[in-house]
DNA sequence: GGAACTCCTTGACCTGAGTCAACTGCGGGA
DNA sequence: TCCCGCAGTTGACTCAGGTCAAGGAGTTCC
């Protein structure tokens, strides 16, 4: 735990077009916190007392089912805020979070964040466009999860993930398990469904790395077409 | 289509605590539009120019799979508001939305929605309150669908829905068809689902009523246990 | 260099739940 | 009062995908 100059919050998504003296009020209350991998960051049911901004590193943020499966909801990347929307109801968290890879990360206590909140329209806009856009994600991991086979959910995975890398080569930013989770099947899973779409000549797989060779067979694919 | 008045808002969540300049100025660009039941009221895709609150009636907001199933991500209820999200990141409308009974909604055009959130810090601070809510739920829908079985889900719909009815007694709200579609499945499966609960006498059904008789066993269902 | 991991892949099996089809019964309209 | 139609129920069948178990292939640590 450490402090934090308002120079390290200049550049996030969250604060941006912030006049100083919000980004100074913000600096003054907030607390840096380093994780190792695997670390707990907080478990569902805590009481959701502060909202977080990822400067270092990678989060999951994941639910588990009464046996123990795992459904990632959400991996957070550098620059993002998480905990947000239970932190600004001001419950628990709905869900487990937990750093996947070394991490640093901002504290912003409940209270004082909603208070600047009060007094910062600016702030309050680029929150909820922030929590609009998480909101979007959402709507898609839901229809992902109720309404296409996983063949699809892996197909739009990759070619999203292709849009990000500007590339047809997709080096996958987490684990096959982690993928899995994420796209709510099992390993076990996820391998027969890539070996398939390797088999077909659709993709080239290389451990993290995945080469998208048939574009429009992927995007078939991933609008329901069963393979 | 009408026009507004602010008391026509007053009393509405997401205008609570509006010093009355603000709610007058919303109450200027609002537009006030009647729908039949089973009438569109946009559809995934169109451009999201405008944020919706209901009056009156029943709203559903759902996602098509590509053969066609149904996925009802929310029902909306009198004084919620609706495409808030889609509005405000300034995209397309993730989703359909659809009157499933006769209803009022005001509309309020996304850009002066926007414009009126900047200044008022009061309604961006309820905005975000909505949004949080709003995530919540998905989330939960999200655990739901990813990681409960069908009894699971059912068991946890009436368990909410008796604390709203504040009652053993719940009413369902729609059809059972819509629920079905609302838990992510589909009326034959949730018929059966409904079938084994009565017969272990755990519930007792009556057209849309249904009558809660073993909470114990309801909450050890919703909670995972096997049935 | 090898032991002990952890991650991934593959095969065999099983089951929850979706599909299709038939039937029932209520509720509204003429 | 009698249809007609839609919502709901039930049965039979099918299948996507989860579970269990057994390797294989890198990695890390003595």
């Amino acid at each position: 735990m450490g402090a934090v100059t308002a120079s390290d919050l200049a550049g996030w998504q969250l604060f941006s077009y912030l006049p100083a003296g919000d980004t100074a009020r913000l600096a003054r209350v907030a607390t840096q916190h380093r994780f190792g991998k695997g670390q707990t960051i907080f478990s569902e049911g805590d009481q959701a007392d502060a909202l977080w901004v990822l400067l270092k590193g990678q989060v999951k943020i994941f639910k588990l089912s009464p046996d123990g499966r795992e459904q990632v909801m959400r991996i957070v990347r550098g620059g993002e805020s998480f905990g947000e929307a239970a932190a600004l109801s001001q419950g628990d968290y709905p869900a487990h979070c937990e750093a996947i890879a070394r991490s640093v990360a901002v504290r912003f206590p409940a209270n004082d964040f909603l208070a600047l909140l009060k007094g910062s329209p600016q702030l309050a806009v680029n929150m909820i466009v922030a929590l609009s856009q998480l909101l979007r994600g959402f709507a898609s991991l839901v229809d992902a999860l109720a309404l296409r086979e996983v063949s699809a959910r892996l197909a739009k995975y990759l070619l999203d993930a292709s849009v990000r890398a500007k590339s047809d080569a997709v080096v996958l930013e987490v684990r096959k398990s982690l993928l899995a989770a994420r796209l709510g099947t099992v390993s076990e899973t996820l391998s027969r469904t890539l070996r398939r779409l390797r088999e077909r000549r659709i993709v080239r797989v290389e451990g993290q790395r995945i080469d998208i060779l048939d574009r429009p067979a992927l995007q078939q694919i991933a609008a329901g077409m069963r393979i």
